[in-house]
DNA sequence: TCATTAACACGGG
DNA sequence: CCCGTGTTAATGA
């Protein structure tokens, strides 16, 4: 692992996890960066690796039989996919697609790693059920987007997400790709961000959106 | 009632 | 010319 990337992750994690831990992490990650867009892991995809999230930011998308998208939620730095830890305890297959949101630097540790580190680390153990924790929080909260809310609060809720993880209050994005990730269409978005922006809580451009809080 | 699909016009790059 | 956007009309849940 480069010096470079091994001080990030001494800084992000030294708060999180003791040094033995994060020696052992440099020791056997394997460090990645991925260009915004990218498809990291996809549905079917086997994951011998456990990532975490050094920099930048990743979509989770489930997808159904008819290929419709829909986002799940977010991982941030520091977040981990729970859905590799189900995936190497039953050594299943990726239930989901992770897409980078902007340019983002993963480090890749062996799932063989995890489960000895679960005995070896109290950090790891709560890392690894903390962020289980969170992400079925999130998964739930999207559950209960779709089943509470209407589109148009969906549709604001996903844009101060974005703005949120992309860490600008300006998105560059078009009404496709946002009716896509909400498994919508592109009519009711045009519709749905000109309301918006009627009510003053957005300010709409080509290919653009400005997000205000 | 509200979303979706299809179709068309307009404008910028 | 292609793409993103605004809008409408018909249809569906």
């Amino acid at each position: 692992m480069e010096t470079k990337n091994q001080s990030l992750l001494k800084q992000q994690f030294e708060n999180i996890f003791e040094n033995a831990l994060i020696q052992d992490i440099i020791a056997t990650g394997i460090v990645k960066t991925f260009s915004e867009n990218t498809i990291v892991v996809d549905i079917g995809d086997p994951m011998p690796y456990m990532p975490i999230l050094l920099s930048g930011s990743i979509k989770i998308m489930r997808e159904d039989n008819d290929d419709n998208e829909l986002l799940l939620y977010y991982l941030e730095v520091g977040d981990t996919c729970a859905m590799t830890i189900n995936c190497s305890m039953g050594k299943q297959k990726s239930n989901i697609r992770a897409i980078t949101e902007v340019a983002t630097l993963l480090v890749f540790v062996p799932i063989q790693k995890l489960e000895e580190w679960m005995i070896q680390y109290h950090s790891w153990r709560h890392f690894i059920l903390e962020s289980y924790n969170s992400r079925l929080m999130e998964a739930l909260e999207a559950v209960d987007s779709l089943a509470f809310y209407s589109l148009e609060d969906r549709l604001h809720k996903y844009l101060k997400d974005k703005a949120m993880v992309t860490g600008a209050t300006l998105l560059k994005t078009t009404h496709l790709q946002i009716a896509n990730d909400l498994n919508s269409s592109r009519v009711v978005i045009s519709r749905l961000l000109k309301k918006l922006q009627l009510d003053k809580k957005i300010n709409v451009q080509r290919n653009e959106i400005e997000v205000f809080f």
